[in-house]
DNA sequence: ATCAGCATGTAAGGCGTTACATGATTCA
DNA sequence: TGAATCATGTAACGCCTTACATGCTGAT
């Protein structure tokens, strides 16, 4: 595995789960995921032909019925010891990259409607995730028998919980500049 | 500027307030503000360079004496248009990169101990970070007659509320995967 | 005398995005 | 017929980090 390419513990941990292709990847990324990681078509194939090359994935079977060429990846014995050993690795770089903060700290030489209106284009952002993530919430609720579910479930509830103190603090931070 | 280099914006917020070396830049980048966003000084050396190139910046006096260059910044009135351009437009990339979630998406393969320690990890990390934000904190709540300190104190509030819910989360996510 | 901190800068290289190229299938 | 979706891949380019290079100052 690359260095410091993290693009290839999450191929592994999806391939862990079930047999992908490159596009379902994207697709699957795209979805609860993108919450707190994403990944583009650029950086998915030229990871998974990487991969191969070191034996942590191998091609299932190339689907060539009835047209298009589709390469469904297996996950390997390697692919899974290389998953297992990031598993219980102890480092995890946890980043935090918010341009509305950086907004807000540096707001100081504008008027406050400013900084208002920069707090009420996040609280829209966050209130549209939010709600995308109680729909995730719900289904997965249904079928907390299965122990990845619980595991999804669990990302989803942070996301949800950090959400909702983010919401809060939008109330309180243009109560303050609205005062005063 | 640099089409999507932010960096940018961050030195000119930082020499709206006062003027700096690149030295100062990365010092003032490493307190605070390293919670949501971060620089080194490969980036900063550059990037000062280029904004002297275009104008938005400008050396207020290189302080030779005793010894080691030392160059001084000045934010120019262009640098200060364009300072003002970014607060004011509504685009805002808000990204969360955060490794343990990707460990807790993908745990369902191991143990839940690894999971539960993962948990732990990251809880004293989140620990160690929300104590140095009250330290922030309580020293701003001094001077908040300051224009300047409103917009750096709510900032911070932010970390402490969301790293506060991230807390909440850990016990929660803990009791869940210790039951049943 | 030596080490930490001050101070500026460059070089190599990795990671990732966007845009492009290609083409099939399905549905309106 | 044309648009959207499926599907794989490459190329260009930008951003950023890490490591290195250099050298002064002040404290122990």
């Amino acid at each position: 595995m690359a260095k410091d390419r993290k693009i290839d513990v999450v191929i592994l941990g999806l391939l862990a789960h079930e047999n992908l292709t490159g596009y379902d990847i994207k697709k699957q990324i795209d979805g609860a995921i993108s919450f707190f990681w994403k990944g583009s078509f650029g950086s998915i194939y030229p990871a998974l032909s990487d991969m191969e090359k070191q034996g942590l994935v191998k091609r299932k079977k190339a689907d060539t019925t009835g047209g298009r060429e589709k390469i469904i990846y297996q996950i390997t014995k390697q692919g899974k010891d290389t998953l297992k050993a990031w598993l219980n690795d102890e480092k995890a770089a946890n980043d935090l990259k918010y341009e509305t903060l950086l907004k807000m700290y540096f707001g100081g030489t504008e008027d406050r409607s400013v900084t208002i209106r920069n707090i009420e284009i996040f609280e829209k952002q966050v209130k549209e995730n939010l709600k995308i993530l109680k729909l995730y919430k719900d289904n997965l609720e249904k079928v907390l028998n299965q122990e990845d579910h619980i595991h999804y479930y669990l990302t989803v509830t942070f996301g949800i919980e950090t959400y909702e103190a983010n919401l809060r603090w939008c109330n309180k931070a243009k109560k303050i500049l609205k005062e005063k």
